[in-house]
DNA sequence: GTCTATATGAAGATAGAC
DNA sequence: GTCTATCTTCATATAGAC
């Protein structure tokens, strides 16, 4: 017996103001002393509710850690899919390998809580947590691996080293910078120009020795 | 009235086996779980001593978590320098670095645990812990610069970044390799080398475009 | 939706026997 | 040097009022 009539019932609202605010707080606090050694009442507090009420939104702490990590990736992802999906078909692999790095650290650096929480605490958390979140991960490195592997195609990248090496290190390198770039030392458009620098041609002048 | 007629008292036994147990295990540990997760009856079971027993060697969990990350940075350290050092002096700043670099990736993946636990868990640990362990972060670093600076001069080294750059960038990309290097996927040798062609030249081939 | 109050478990640290 | 036993504190999660 629904006595409502509207076609369109307003949705289940999984992003309430309260509840983005519970993610975001509890990033920046897994960010900065971990998962286990946050506490739900430091969340609360830092969100301007009380800890029982955590739970109207989450089931667990287990929960928001989940969301935490995907949301880590996702916004790096989303970033530098937009940016190399938006190259003329005509693109040089210098210049789509440009436009994602310029897309990760963006993403990166934007929503640092999240990501620098993913990058810290992820080998930290218990493997029911981690095979949850994996999924997201691979398909991101595997993005990276196209990218890669359409590089070495194009006899653009260096061929003494596996593109998944590559990858690992690229992106390990990239993922730090998070803990110490410095806004106020420089644009954030100078940093991405040094750091796809040093990615592209290395640190040193001149011919191998 | 000592009654002791030796010149050469044993010192206090600072470094018995039990305590370096101790030491290996906690660090193990907090790599895997973090530092706030990591019990004292888990670093007690994994030495075979109960939770007690771990007063009797050390103060706090505090005082294990500090002579963790020291050990994880002196480690590092102890090998860079003594790498660099039996250089002639005559060599070349890519020989220096390249000396350096093989020493920084020897020192870590000889010992993962300290120095994984130190990346992963110095950014989560209470400020005190952290204020106490900077001087001597503070010194490696130093000495990376001191390296840099050398390169700089010599006009070896790319001179379109600050060294403080360089050497964020660079360490943390070396860091990072303790995550995810694979010791059954080719020798040392072979990672280091491909390693320090990828921070010396880059991962393209050719010039810049 | 948010609150207060609380059940239940486990942590770091200490005391004192052996 | 290591043990057992315990003090004290604080965590996640739940129940039910408002």
């Amino acid at each position: 017996m629904a006595t409502k009539s509207r076609e369109n019932p307003a949705p289940v609202e999984v992003d309430s103001a309260t509840r983005e605010r519970i993610l975001l707080e509890a990033a920046r606090l897994f960010r900065h002393h971990g998962y286990a050694a946050t506490t739900l009442r430091e969340v609360a507090d830092a969100s301007g509710i009380k800890a029982g009420s955590i739970y109207y939104h989450f089931e667990s702490k287990d929960q928001i850690l989940g969301e935490v990590l995907d949301k880590g990736i996702q916004v790096v992802s989303a970033a530098v899919q937009q940016r190399v999906e938006a190259l003329p078909a005509e693109a040089t692999a210098r210049q789509r390998l440009a436009a994602a790095i310029e897309g990760h650290l963006w993403g990166m650096l934007h929503h640092g809580d999240f990501t620098s929480a993913n990058i810290r605490i992820y080998g930290q958390i218990p493997a029911a947590a981690k095979n949850r979140h994996r999924k997201i991960r691979r398909e991101y490195a595997d993005y990276w691996d196209s990218l890669l592997e359409d590089a070495l195609q194009r006899g653009e990248l260096r061929a003494d080293t596996s593109t998944a090496m590559i990858r690992l290190f690229v992106i390990g390198a990239l993922n730090w910078t998070v803990e110490w770039y410095n806004p106020q030392k420089g644009s954030f458009q100078d940093f991405v120009k040094q750091i796809t620098a040093i990615v592209f041609d290395g640190t040193f002048v001149g011919e191998p020795a």
